[in-house]
DNA sequence: TATGAATGAGCATTCATTCAT
DNA sequence: CATGAATGAATGCTCATTCAT
């Protein structure tokens, strides 16, 4: 079902048409509950192909974790760009992600909520991706602290606090957004802005971050 | 292990060390990976016994679940003072729930990883409490914003996006409070309160939110 | 459900409760499938006391098997009036056995079905009751033979087989009539009296065999 | 047990292997005792190709139940050369009967008690073979009406109750016949056909049913 | 390159049976 | 007399993994 079955073809391309398997599986079922014999089958190949391509069911999942988070990675690198203010910067980072993980709602599931659950050689593969979020997000308020010509003398152990709450809080969101019909990846990007960059406080005085040109965005108060 | 191995003990008790040997075993190992032979193992009891208390590891999985939700709901009702400003009794609540998460690692990787990754029985029986987290959140904001004397128009969406956010931040930094030595329930309380309620903006203006002082900041129990 | 639960009653009546609960348990699923723990619920008493009183599993079964087998010769023994021709008596024999098993369907299904399905102990035990039926018969035979004062020359295992193929009929009628509605005891003794006695061949010729007094119960022809 | 345990043998091969250990299992235990596991080994493969082959217990028994039905009905059609008189095709077709089942003991043990002792899917199953025989019997009497000249004015419940009765007594002396030594076939045969044919009642006065000359009575093959 | 055939090991679940009170 | 508490031993079934071709 599927991909035509056409036997004889180049082995990149097969191990592209498992991991597609793969990744469906595992973000469907999750990772034990995701059968091999599945994935075979959903990817038009035999069982033993499988393992010959890409040794073990460990090997597989890390394989699905790696090109996804590849993924999820470039996309966002590829929405921002460079000298731009900060804030823009984070603006376009998280339109970039909200986008992307709406458009690959199991590559999502396999690195948000399956590689999490499933002991260290995933968890450890996963946090690699988020510790590059949390590094840009890091070196994005830290550019701000020093447009804003202030020392940047927010404590380290701050900053990286901040940047967990704000990757969080994105990552929650990617699950809210996508769950709420009629949520674009923009509204999701605005509503975090506001809250991550404005604050509260500021929002409930009248004084939201303003979004970039789409005035659309973000709901004008 | 642990208790001592007393024969004959009335059900409730015996229930009970049944569900701390699940809540830690679906903790550490998922659901799948979990073993009724573990749990009971781990219980110091026979696995009939653990069936004839609780039905199915299904039904288990749910006990525990809803166990572990009261008990995190409890503690964080039992740390808000009504009657406070809206942003003290946010701090309280956060404050309560990084503390319980902290105090709860296990029960809290049952509610938080484990049972979001299985399925509709599980997933649904966790979404109740986060509704009620979002729920706490969502009626701050809109005090907030009565506070402000500003007129509570801000979108009904919006105010579920900001919640969902916030919830989201939470519970990212519960993760990153518990995995960084040396992080307390206050100071991550007091991290997401500066982040959430001043804003990055704000804060690179160096007006962070204000933590209320030690002494008076932890309800007296 | 069932029995009033009054405590302390003589041994003999719990007995008989238990025997009543076992033998429909029995003769609804099976030996094997009944537990243990349904047969003591609906007896309305604990496990332990079942054991107390009858054993083991097999030994209830067996118990089971021995009351109903004595019930039922019972039943075609009381039914039966000596000293009238053969062929009365077999009359009177069948139709009291159809009524017999018409009455106690869970009984008969304990004998006719689940004893002979497992194993030796209990098969031996019914074979005793079939004995009896098969003796009974052969003797209805060989006064039969007498009575038409021919010199029973009938071969001992000629005569031994007729008996098992009247017997087995019967037993396969029990079932056909418990399953046809609307076909009496009397009915199915006729139909059997018809096809031992006279014989299809007879039967052909339009000379069944003659029902006593009540007309009604056979066609006339 | 008996056959080369060869590996790697062509599904179909196996699947039969399967099914003869899974009648000889399910003959001689019972449903609910035979275990896949004996079955499995009896069979001289391991326990998941069974259920890889035949799904699962009911479906492995449904398999067994279809495929001695099958046997049991094209032996007894084998058996029965049409155009004969009534009488001699039934005598033929008793005598297939006895000599299948004489030689397939375990089958008929599948059919004649495990099959009809095991709830609805199973029962029904065997219903069909029965109804089958019961079928064919019903038409040979009609038969033989018509050849006696006489209208088949027979009652129709009339006749189904004597093919109920006549194989009753046929699948009751199979049981006789496989537990009597020596005693052959045709003489279960002969013996139900004197029964059946001639009556009781005839045979007391000295007027048995004719068997066929051995030379004849027995189709070529 | 690709697969049909095959399995060791484990898992959820059930059941007959027994103590200790 | 009666039972709540507890278990050893199976049993049906699944899955990741590997040969032999």
């Amino acid at each position: 079902m599927g991909a035509v079955k056409s036997k004889r073809m180049p082995r990149a391309v097969r191990e592209q048409q498992m991991l597609d398997a793969a990744v469906r599986t595992f973000g469907q079922r999750g990772y034990r509950a995701a059968s091999m014999d599945e994935i075979a089958e959903l990817a038009g190949v035999s069982k033993p192909l499988v393992y010959l391509y890409l040794n073990s069911k460990e090997d597989l999942f890390t394989a699905c974790i790696r090109r996804e988070a590849k993924a999820l990675t470039a996309a966002v690198r590829a929405g921002v760009r460079p000298g731009l203010p900060a804030d823009r910067q984070l603006w376009e980072g998280l339109t970039a992600f909200f986008a992307h993980t709406a458009q690959h709602p199991d590559g999502w599931s396999v690195l948000h909520l399956q590689a999490r659950t499933h002991g260290e050689p995933f968890a450890a593969e996963v946090a690699e991706v988020r510790a590059d979020m949390v590094a840009f997000v890091t070196e994005v308020i830290v550019v701000a602290a020093r447009e804003a010509r202030r020392d940047p003398s927010l404590p380290e152990r701050e900053v990286a606090g901040l940047a967990e709450a704000l990757v969080g809080a994105a990552e929650s969101l990617a699950a809210w957004a996508n769950a709420t019909p009629g949520v674009t990846a923009r509204q999701a990007a605005a509503t975090l802005m506001n809250f991550a960059w404005a604050g509260l406080g500021e929002l409930m005085e009248g004084r939201p971050w303003a979004p970039p040109s789409e005035v659309e965005a973000v709901p004008a108060r």
